[in-house]
DNA sequence: TCTGGGGTCCTAGGACCC
DNA sequence: TCTGGGGTCCTAGGACCC
């Protein structure tokens, strides 16, 4: 058997743990440059506010309702979501950390009351971390996806369900869409409706091997755990990226190379600061700038670049990275974001080197373990390289940002005693 | 004024090899 | 009628996830 917990609402849920006078209120977090709602509390959803709308759209009617908004404050998330992880291992030998808000836990071996585990686990996070997580118990992962959404949506269920027999699990498929189905997105879903599978019941009964040549072999293997036979395994080891992004939009649309390129060497150095963490050098580097998508001509130019040699340094990858943008840049429009992406990621344990490599530089892993040191203790930024520039006019909107309650000592809460 | 960010996997098709 | 067959590697694009 496995488990699916998730916690509930999560980043909306984060921003509470501190905000108890926040607790049964409608709260939402925006995405970044406050640009959408990504969560919204059990009391935002009731108010009829829809998942991923621009908040500009919604601004008048979120004041006039009372709701309070929060820009998203990824430190804070990730740290709690650290915390319901470490907790939830104790429950199961073998877990997966499938998102920053759900963790898989394989159930083999322990007791049949698995209805009353789900509780005890689900008491336990509220206690020790205040979140408030659902579990979905049932025998494959897909099942206990499903299992997880039925927790949520019956309220009798009080958070925990276990879909443990055939007649159970098709009750609830018999009365959900297809498309809510893990793994089955809404191009799959039309497609599925054209050929007359509606509900999650009507593809578990679709012969699996002529869907796999239809479509491919994941919605086979999802068919078959519909049907109460794991085909999906747990995958219980942190893999080190593939391919490490950081692009984010611009609070202040600029216009001109330098914005860009300060903006871009900043993004290489965030990138660059999670490939060193995973131990990994990069051999090939992405950039993009684009205008908004919303212009009636868009641009996006884009670009490849291969380095002479795999490199962890991000002085080596900010130089290659500004000369992309200095191609693909064109004056006279605004830029409405960039980004980068370290795309030929290899470990730095087997270096494959060729006779041109330039010979190890010592000086240069002293002085990125020396800014990587910095931007850990005091925080990201405190350190950089001078191409990042100082203004950053161009920086993401944050007008709402909360403190970073666990992570910076300036921002701990304090405790009024008596 | 304002419209997210960061990932993974699969498939098809082309190049190339013997 | 009939134009080899099978394998690998790479890339772009599509689809999906949270």
């Amino acid at each position: 058997m496995f488990a699916l917990v998730d916690c509930n609402s999560c980043y909306a849920s984060c921003e509470q743990v501190f905000r108890p006078d926040l607790r049964d209120k409608p709260v939402i977090v925006l995405s970044n440059n406050d640009g959408c709602i990504i969560a919204r509390s059990k009391e935002a959803k009731r108010l009829g506010i829809p998942d991923l709308q621009p908040y500009f759209k919604l601004k008048g009617f979120l004041r006039q309702q009372g709701v309070s908004i929060f820009s998203a404050n990824f430190t804070l998330y990730g740290d709690i979501s650290h915390r319901v992880m470490t907790t939830l291992r104790e429950y199961a030998a073998e877990v997966e950390v499938y998102s920053i808000d759900e963790m898989f836990l394989s159930f083999d071996g322990l007791p049949d009351d698995l209805k009353t585990y789900g509780q005890e686990i689900k008491q336990r996070i509220w206690r020790d971390v205040r979140m408030p997580v659902s579990v979905g118990v049932a025998p494959s992962k897909t099942l206990a996806k499903l299992a997880n959404h039925a927790a949520k949506k019956i309220s009798r269920l009080d958070g925990v369900c276990l879909l443990d027999t055939a007649e159970k699990w098709q009750w609830v498929q018999a009365r959900l869409p297809v498309t809510k189905v893990w793994g089955i997105g809404s191009r799959t879903g039309k497609r599925l409706n054209t050929m007359g599978i509606r509900s999650i019941l009507d593809l578990a009964r679709a012969n699996p091997k002529h869907m796999r040549r239809e479509f491919n072999v994941n919605i086979e293997r999802t068919i078959t755990e519909l049907n109460g036979t794991p085909a999906i395994d747990m995958e219980t080891d942190v893999e080190p990226r593939q391919q490490i992004y950081c692009t984010r939009s611009f609070g202040h649309k600029p216009g001109d190379l330098y914005s860009l390129q300060t903006s871009i060497s900043a993004y290489t150095a965030r990138a660059a600061e999670k490939l060193r963490d995973q131990n990994s050098e990069t051999k090939a580097l992405q950039v993009f700038i684009s205008c908004s998508r919303f212009e009636e001509e868009p641009y996006h130019g884009q670009q490849v670049v291969e380095l002479p040699y795999a490199t962890d340094d991000t002085r080596v990858l900010s130089h290659y990275a500004r000369l992309a943008v200095e191609q693909l840049y064109r004056p006279n429009r605004l830029y409405a974001r960039a980004g980068v992406g370290l795309i030929d990621i290899r470990s730095k344990d087997f270096q494959q080197r060729d006779f041109f490599y330039p010979t190890d530089n010592p000086r240069s892993e002293a002085l990125m373990k020396t800014l990587d040191k910095i931007n850990h203790r005091y925080g990201h930024g405190s350190a950089f390289l001078a191409a990042e520039g100082q203004k950053k006019r161009w920086r993401m909107r944050q007008a709402f940002l909360s403190p970073a309650y666990t992570t910076r000592w300036q921002d701990i809460p304090r405790v009024m005693l008596g």
